[in-house]
DNA sequence: AATTTCCATGCAACCGGTTACATGAAACCG
DNA sequence: CGGTTTCATGTAACCGGTTGCATGGAAATT
């Protein structure tokens, strides 16, 4: 068997300093109750022989574990898709969390298959909390967590529950931007490529289409809605439908950056221009959005700001505060080619 | 404080079957050496009363926590670059660590900068393992790290270290593959933007690409060799300098595809087409590959491979085994447009 | 029938912290 | 000066598991 280094418990570095153990864990938990030339000896002693205080025991003393669990579906061949930004919001999250003495702990979604897996997974380990992240699939095992008494943030969609609260996009002002610049640059026949209407982002960007059309005195065509999945190869298709119309839009917002991109090929397939004959506004700002010719104008969310806010609301529950009201992030409107007035 | 429901605890469940709690224990560590009846009733008590063991009280006990670090670096003010596909990576390492029984914990990048900050965190936590995610900056954090007796796993970085191994992609044998089908679809002028030479992918891909021109017989022209970082801006400068040249290549290979689609869209901005005037290649095949006409021929990298190996070779270390040798993965040539015939 | 072996289980110490309560000394107060 | 506070610290139980060793009964062996 491997060899393990031996770290030093609290009862040694107590023997070392002449105290008991009882002291040596209160000037690491309560430092302000011990009297300060003991504090500075404990300190210092505790530097020099490296010890480091066993979470393990902590958690089973306390109850609490300074873990947070993470829970996003890695199975890609179930209907959903991928977060936009994963990246970002791991990133944001990872760093909110670690500034407040917190770590993230993957949990695979619906490990066993059991619907309370989440909530079993979150007891054992006696997590302090947990986020989830949507994709689309509504995952039933998120259910009992939610009604559960464990503090739960949800990224992009609405769950209901005690001690659970969610951090959306403002898609509904977003997708009235997006179709506010676009009549203000000279479009009129305004279409739009929709999420899965069953998703949150998917029918609030939709209602927000909605409303700036009437908002602007706009028609509202019913045609020119197509739904698509978020993916790209969805707005290529929604967009080849939209071309074929008797009367074809020459503007189109799509709820997300992968289907504009993909709307844009096929306008670029079609022998059109972007913006010249179509012009093209997306949602989220994607990384690829700046870097496809003409450049995507799109509506940006605030990618680490998910990230941020999942942080403060879980902690602020797991402190016992009150459940934080839901978080809505303002988008903020990003001008590239692919709506150059013309 | 918010309620927290009780769990029932081992005890609990031994008084509940009239046996004691070694007994109940030995029902879940070694099922085999307990009276089939004793053990039905245990097992179907600890179903009907929802009885879960503590992980806390278990990982106390045992010194095994059953949880597996990844260490990967949120920085992105520091020069380095966003591995090409690490959600892919996280996915399979979740996955194959998930049917192993084992969680993955996200730790900071030197939390707080001190060098042996990773190797304080796995004794804090008693993790069994560490998985390490290159991303080209040299973490001083990681030495302490692998000079330990902690089974590490490092990606895409050659680590030294008793209980240390890596997983990386075959760069040479790639690269050499990249060349040859440069040559083979008639290009004699063939270019490489690299990465930066430091790193392990960098370095290993020009050296393939030497090779091969070599194996060839076709001259090693110096100027035809320019320096990237792995992002596309840095392929788009260095695509620029190559159609500078007094005699510009028929060929590019790029040692990433992002690298790859900067200098593709160089070349479409002089005016020139792909493949027609210039073919290019890329390594890792990133989603975006398929997407950007006409098409981005590529080396294909087995994301998913990454962290199934890396999950294995970590599982292997934690129960006793040898350290595991290094495990080169190969690459597959994915032709897209980009290199079709003229 | 006595002895040995085996099987299933219990006992109790242990893992490394936290914390309610007790204690004793010093400071404060009328 | 006796009594009350305040402060710093110690004592010991507790968190919920695991596991080496002991035990007792049944089965196997002689």
């Amino acid at each position: 068997m491997r060899y393990r280094t031996p770290v030093a418990t609290i009862r040694e570095l107590a023997r070392l300093c002449g105290v008991s153990s009882a002291t040596v864990s209160r000037v690491f938990n309560n430092p302000e109750v011990v009297n300060a030339q003991t504090r500075e000896l404990v300190l210092s002693t505790a530097a020099r022989i490296g010890y480091l205080p066993n979470e393990s025991a902590r958690t089973l003393a306390t109850k609490r574990s300074h873990m947070v669990g993470l829970i996003w579906d890695t199975d890609h061949r179930r209907p959903g898709w991928r977060h936009p930004f994963f990246q970002e919001i791991l990133i944001g999250l990872k760093t909110a969390l670690s500034e407040r003495g917190y770590h993230l702990l993957m949990l695979a979604t619906s490990e066993d298959g059991t619907p309370d897996s989440f909530l079993r997974a979150v007891r054992r380990h006696n997590l302090d909390g947990v986020v989830f992240i949507d994709n689309g699939r509504a995952d039933p095992s998120l259910q009992p967590l939610a009604a559960s008494e464990v503090p739960c943030v949800s990224l992009d969609r609405p769950v209901q529950g005690p001690w659970t609260t969610y951090v959306t996009s403002d898609n509904v002002g977003g997708a009235r931007e997006a179709v506010r610049h676009l009549h203000a640059t000279g479009r009129r026949a305004i279409a739009t490529i929709t999420g899965p209407s069953r998703t949150r982002p998917g029918a609030e960007r939709l209602r927000g289409y909605l409303d700036e059309l009437a908002a602007l005195g706009l028609a509202h065509r019913p045609e020119l809605v197509v739904e698509g999945d978020f993916y790209l190869s969805s707005g290529h298709a929604a967009m080849r439908a939209l071309l074929a119309l008797e009367e074809p839009p020459d503007a189109v917002f799509a709820a997300g950056d992968e289907m504009a991109i993909g709307a844009l090929r096929a306008v670029t397939e079609a022998g059109l221009k972007v913006p010249e004959d179509i012009a093209l506004v997306g949602f989220d700002d994607i990384e690829l959005a700046a870097l496809v010719p003409p450049g995507l104008t799109t509506l940006a969310q605030d990618k680490a700001g998910f990230g941020t806010a999942a942080a403060a609301a879980v902690i602020t529950m797991i402190n016992g505060g009150v459940t934080p009201l839901p978080r809505i992030l303002p988008t903020s409107l990003v001008v590239r080619g692919s709506t150059r007035q013309i």
